[in-house]
This record gives structure tokens, sequence and C-alpha cells, in this order.
DNA sequence: AACATACTATATCATCCCGATACAATACCC
DNA sequence: GGGTATTGTATCGGGATGATATAGTATGTT
């Protein structure tokens, strides 16, 4: 899924501006499976608008630049729809907590308790941010989401309470 | 953890060439938190021997290329050691399926089922794969990984499959 | 025997992406 | 008054990905 699917799909489900689709990513039930920076969604943006997969009607703001709200157009709701009748790739997972954990067991073997620790602590937060996201949420689809980073929440938090005293 | 870091981790599990680094990335128990291309393990390499930061021997093979077996010097050893002190940044997961599935309610409903049926056997055959795999590993920091992603799998697997009916 | 695919091994390159930065006005808090 | 946060668009350097090139060996297939 690169980029530019990515904000055709968002905008799928709702038009947007380029400040706001990062907003989701960043933050809100988007941000756990996916990652984007401006640098990224703005040339995507004003590309997909050239080849005239979606289209944005400027709000002029007072004091404020203008608002570039995007939708889709229907030639884009149709490479959306090609898009996602592939199966869908891997999942790509990168933890600087599982490489440190490794690495340290070679290096400097005492900091793997304190690693641990800080992960569970981690992980309590993160799911409070989630239960917290997931009361303020209605979309079936968006409440899908929520559920499924939280049900791996835990089970991430379990396996390491399990486990803390093993290595 | 940039690939640079992440070459040094490696390697301080023991000598390596750029080709099994890749292997190890690709496949094995480190194919669960990270990933490298030849594309940027070949340049980190280079760059980190330019730095002294590692040291590598041509191994002469008949008819083949030399093999440069990199090896970590103790300079290169302090480095890793002083960014494993630092506590590591957050997990970054990316996942298609989640991302098809959220939008694929708005574009092509019908669709959800099929995705996630495709799923469920995907898991399948991970759990198959991380179980070989820990048949085979002694090292019990990599034995961790393993059982720690087959966890994960496991609770994946077991939100989908009691979820499936809910969308 | 011929052919195709896969493996070992290094390396480069276009394209894409991230993170930082710039600009600009408003709003809020101490 | 001053510092930080928010809404907004946009660019740029450095870094990463995925594909491709080269080249010989090994293995499997028809």
């Amino acid at each position: 899924m690169d980029i530019r699917t990515l904000c055709l799909g968002i905008l799928s489900l709702g038009d947007a501006t380029g400040y706001e689709i990062k907003k989701m990513v960043a933050e809100g039930s988007f941000s756990f499976f996916s990652e984007a920076s401006f640098g990224s969604i703005y040339p995507a943006l004003t590309k997909l608008t050239e080849e005239g997969l979606i289209a944005f009607r400027a709000e002029s703001q007072s004091k404020r630049p203008d608002k570039k709200v995007y939708s889709l157009t229907a030639e884009g709701r149709k490479t959306l729809e090609d898009a996602l009748a592939k199966s869908p790739g891997p999942d790509r997972h990168r933890s600087e907590f599982l490489a440190a954990l490794l690495f340290a067991e070679a290096v400097a073997p005492e900091r793997t308790g304190d690693l641990i620790d800080e992960r569970l602590a981690h992980h309590d937060a993160q799911i409070e941010q989630l239960e917290l996201l997931l009361e303020g949420e209605n979309s079936p689809a968006s409440r899908f989401v929520l559920e499924y980073g939280l049900a791996m929440q835990h089970a991430a938090r379990r396996f390491l309470e399990d486990k803390r005293n093993t290595l």
C-alpha cells in the first residue's frame, strides 16, 4: 500500500485536506497500521489531482491560507476498488525494542530487565489511549481496528509479563 | 534503529557477510522486527568500515567472487553499546490488511469476508513457520523473539476468528 | 541432454519516503 | 509579554526500497 492508495482510501471515507489526512495517520485509528509524512502526502495529492483521481475545492479562510479540501472522483474510486481487489501484501513490523532486547543479550545483558519494564509501561499507556479512542468511535470498521490494536497490546503485555524472568 | 545500528547489532552476534545479513533480516527471527535491502546494507557496511566500526577479511573462493566477512571492532562495539543505552523508539506497524479492511467497508463491503478468511490462512502459515524455526533455535534471545512472534500471531488469529461475524 | 530455476555474492540506480525545516497567522497559558 | 500549540501548505536532503546487473554453480524438470 503506497501513499497514493492510502490517500485514496482515506478520501473514500470522506473529504479531507492534506493536513487532516496527516492527522488521521498520526493519531486516530489509522495510526495503528499506517504512517505518512507531509513530505509524501502533499506530493501524492498533487499527483493524484493531475491524474484526475481526486479533485479539490479551495476554501478561503479569513486570515489563513486557503484550505484545499480534496475529494475522490469516480475514476479515483474505480482505481481504489481495483487496488482493493488484489490481496493485501504482508504486514511489516519494525520494533526497536525487540532488536535492542536481542542485541543487549550479547552486549549489555544487565539492560534487559529495564527494557522489559519500560516496555510494560509503554503497553499500559497504549492500552489506555486505545480505550479512550474506542469510547469516542462509532464507526464499526474503525472500532474493529481499534479493538484489534487493543487485543495486540494486551497479548504483547501478557507475553512480556509471563516471560520476564525467563531470559 | 537505522540500518547502520542494525548491522552493528547483527555483527555483535557473530561475523557475517552482507549477503548473510540480508538473509537474516529476510528470514529467521530477525525478520519479525526488521527489514533491510541490499541497497541499504552494502552502503551501510562500506561506510561503517570507513569509520572503523567494523572490519572485513576477504575470503577468496574458487570460482566465486571474494566473500567479505565483516566483524565488529572494539570501537563498533562501543558505538553499539551507546545506541542500546538509549530507550528504543516506538514500534512501527504497517498493515495493508487492516487498511484494505477499513477501506473495503466503504467501497466493496462484500470483500471483507474474503479478506478475513485469507488472513486466517495467512496466520496459520505463519504459525507453522514460526514453530519450525523454534525447533531449530537454541539461543534464548532468539527463542524469546520467536515465541513473541508466535504469541502475536495466535492473538491476531483468535481476534479475527472471534470477530469475523461482527462487521 | 537441454533448459529453467534457484542459490551465493557483490553492487548500483531510479523512485519513493521520512524527518526536518520554512512560512504565516491565531489562540492559549503562565 | 513570551513561549508553546494549532491550522495549513510546501520543499529539500538524506536514506531506504525494489528492481536490476553480473556471474558462476547447483539442482530440478521435461
